[in-house]
RNA sequence: UGACCCAUGGUGUAAUGGUAGCACUACAGUUUUUGGUACUGUCAGUCAAGGUUCGAAUCCUUGUGGGUCAACCA
């Protein structure tokens, strides 16, 4: 048992894979598939079975694709599968074989929906929407069938024909399963499998007007990929055996099982792609990549790592009961990571002015400090330090209690990496706003020196004529509810977050970051992580916060 | 008034008939030239009732609570 100890404990879908391998079934193959629909951009839910996907891949020497579920032309775009294809690398994945796409597979459907028909196992309905769903029945209620259900085999070959040449208007007619209209799972009462859309599609063009239903192509796309599990979200549970009911219809060989997990939540976002669209066209965010949302592409640029939403993904597991995951643990690993690999810099977010009236003026010198005191093979860098600096205005209080450790009227501080000072004065201005303060140096107390003596704080600095200017974009969680989506009669945009974005444009950063790129990642000493932003340039650099520092002082407050 | 699924600390997840564990959160402390990191500790859990068993979080029954399903979306 203690054996086991090191070892992690397998979710019930990897222990669903050691049986079926132990049985031989499927060849003991492994195969799984990512297939997402290109009708938006990914978000931190499809991380979760990315990872799953791919991980299984990966754990059992088997195979992933990537599969596009593109049946709905008047969804879906180009520049949705773009979008996805680089967050699936970016997340460090890499699928086997082709890009796979399910519309790759339309003239197969389409001849197993003729052989359907054929074996009197499917119909053409002349009803309208309307009409086949009042017949539907309620999940209480049996349906009734269909007054066109009964007609001839050749009646219903040539209907679908002609629905396929396009002799009739988007609506007219539909092909339906002939399965069970009484059944009590609803998703058997003689589902759709082809509806009629004269619409472009993004890669067969015009060449299709009829498209296959969810539920006719996705078990039948992973038949032919001979995918071996077929891994889905709890809501296709009561699709299984309609699922199970086409393989049935058509296949011979090795077949694919469904298989549903349960979605990841996450509390104070949203996580449907409907809802996300909604932020990105009523221009509630700047975009699909803002950096308050949790798409992949949000999060990357907001400054997050592929390898802490890997580990996040691993840290929350598999089950089927529903869950929210609070964002403290995402955030928990970024900083872990972050943490490691940062290099540690100065930055003033809201400068204050100090003077140290003692250091002879026009004066500099250069001090030392490490790049990543996490890291022992980390380099040093020199900053340059003199007269005129510039702290953090929230590091100066004028009525401190005792457990204010930072500066105020007769205290010392350390200034990171250089000397301890002493506050002497302040000057104000006409509406007693602190401009600048009057400090004193130690001359004996600098880093390294091994002189030193206890002090309360130690704070970071810039110099004032040696400093770059930069703007910072601070973010808070988009909403203000833990649950935006979970209330009935509030819309979920009326929790947005007022002040989840707040841009700082008279930022001092020392020096060496005047070379910085997007996308580079820092810790900011004692602020938190940060990265530069794609709209960075050289004339004007942009910083994002991707996560402050955790800070037990402003809990205290 | 149906079918299917789910139920373990605040959150997530283990224990697969044999000592209820881990992580996050919260709180307290140690270390610290980041009020960070690291380390230590504390609080806190098997939905309920019956049954089977030497022994039940685990198996059975019933109940309770929650989720999903009535798109020509996926």
């Amino acid at each position: 048992m203690e054996a086991d100890n090191n070892e992690k404990s397998l979710n019930f879908i990897e222990q669903i894979i050691d049986k079926d391998l132990l049985e031989g079934k499927n060849g003991s193959r492994v195969h799984t598939r990512f297939p997402p629909e290109p009708n938006g951009y990914l978000h931190i839910g499809h991380a979760k079975s990315i990872c799953l996907n791919f991980g299984l891949g990966i754990k059992y020497g088997g195979k992933t694709n990537l599969r596009f579920d593109d049946t709905n032309p008047t969804k879906e775009e180009d520049e949705y599968v773009n979008s996805i294809i680089e967050d699936v690398k970016w997340l460090g994945f890499q699928w086997d074989g082709d890009i796979c796409y399910t519309s790759n597979y339309f003239q197969q459907l389409y001849d197993w929906a003729v052989q359907l028909i054929k074996e009197g196992k499917a119909y053409v309905d002349d009803q309208s929407a309307e009409e086949i769903s009042a017949q539907r029945g309620t999940p209480q209620k049996p349906g009734v069938e269909s007054p066109f259900r009964n007609r001839p085999l050749e009646e219903n070959l040539d209907l679908f024909e002609r629905m396929r040449r396009g002799e009739f208007a988007n609506g007219e007619k539909v092909l339906r399963a002939k399965v069970d209209m009484a059944s009590p799972n609803m998703q058997m009462r003689d589902p759709v499998m082809y509806r009629i859309l004269h619409a472009s599609h993004h890669r067969t063009g015009d060449k299709w007007c009829i498209y296959p239903m969810y539920d006719y192509a996705h078990g039948q796309s992973d038949y032919i990929e001979q995918i071996t599990h077929s891994i889905c979200t709890l809501e296709f549970e009561n699709h299984r055996p309609l699922y199970d009911w086409f393989l049935d219809q058509i296949a011979t060989g090795d077949r694919p099982q469904q298989i549903e997990f349960a979605r990841l939540n996450i509390n104070y976002t949203v996580m449907s792609k409907r809802k996300l669209l909604e932020l990105v066209e009523g221009n509630y965010v700047s975009g699909w990549d803002d950096p308050r949302m949790p798409t992949i592409s949000g999060l990357r640029r907001r400054g997050y790592t592929p390898e802490s939403i890997r580990n996040f993904t691993d840290r929350i597991g598999i089950a089927k009961r529903d869950n929210v995951i609070e964002y403290s643990l995402l955030e928990f690993l970024l900083r872990e990571h972050l943490n490691k690999i940062t290099k540690r810099v100065m930055a003033v977010l809201n400068p204050l002015k100090l003077t140290i009236t003692n250091y002879p003026e026009g004066e500099f010198e250069e001090v030392e400090l490490v790049n990543n005191p996490e890291d022992e093979n980390s380099a040093s860098r020199k900053l340059p330090f003199g007269r005129n600096i510039y702290i953090e205005q929230a590091d100066f209080m004028l009525n401190a209690s005792r457990k204010y450790y930072r500066l105020s009227v007769g205290r010392e501080v350390r200034l990171k990496g250089a000397y301890i000072i002493k506050c002497n004065d302040y000057v104000a201005d006409e509406n007693g706003e602190i401009t600048e303060l009057l400090c004193t140096y130690d001359p004996e107390t600098k880093s390294g020196s091994g002189i030193s003596r206890r002090v309360k704080a130690t704070l970071h600095w810039v110099n004032a004529e040696k400093c770059i200017d930069a703007e910072v974009r601070l973010y808070d969680r988009l909403f203000t509810d833990e649950d935006p989506a979970g209330h009935k009669e509030i819309d979920f945009k009326e929790f947005i977050n007022p002040d989840s974005l707040k841009i700082l444009s008279n930022c001092k950063l020392e020096p060496s970051l005047a070379e910085a790129k997007a996308e580079d990642k820092f810790q900011f000493q004692r602020l938190g992580y940060f990265c530069v932003d794609k709209d960075s340039s050289k004339e004007k650099l942009v910083f994002n916060r991707t996560v402050s520092l955790k800070d037990s002082w402003a809990k205290r407050k």
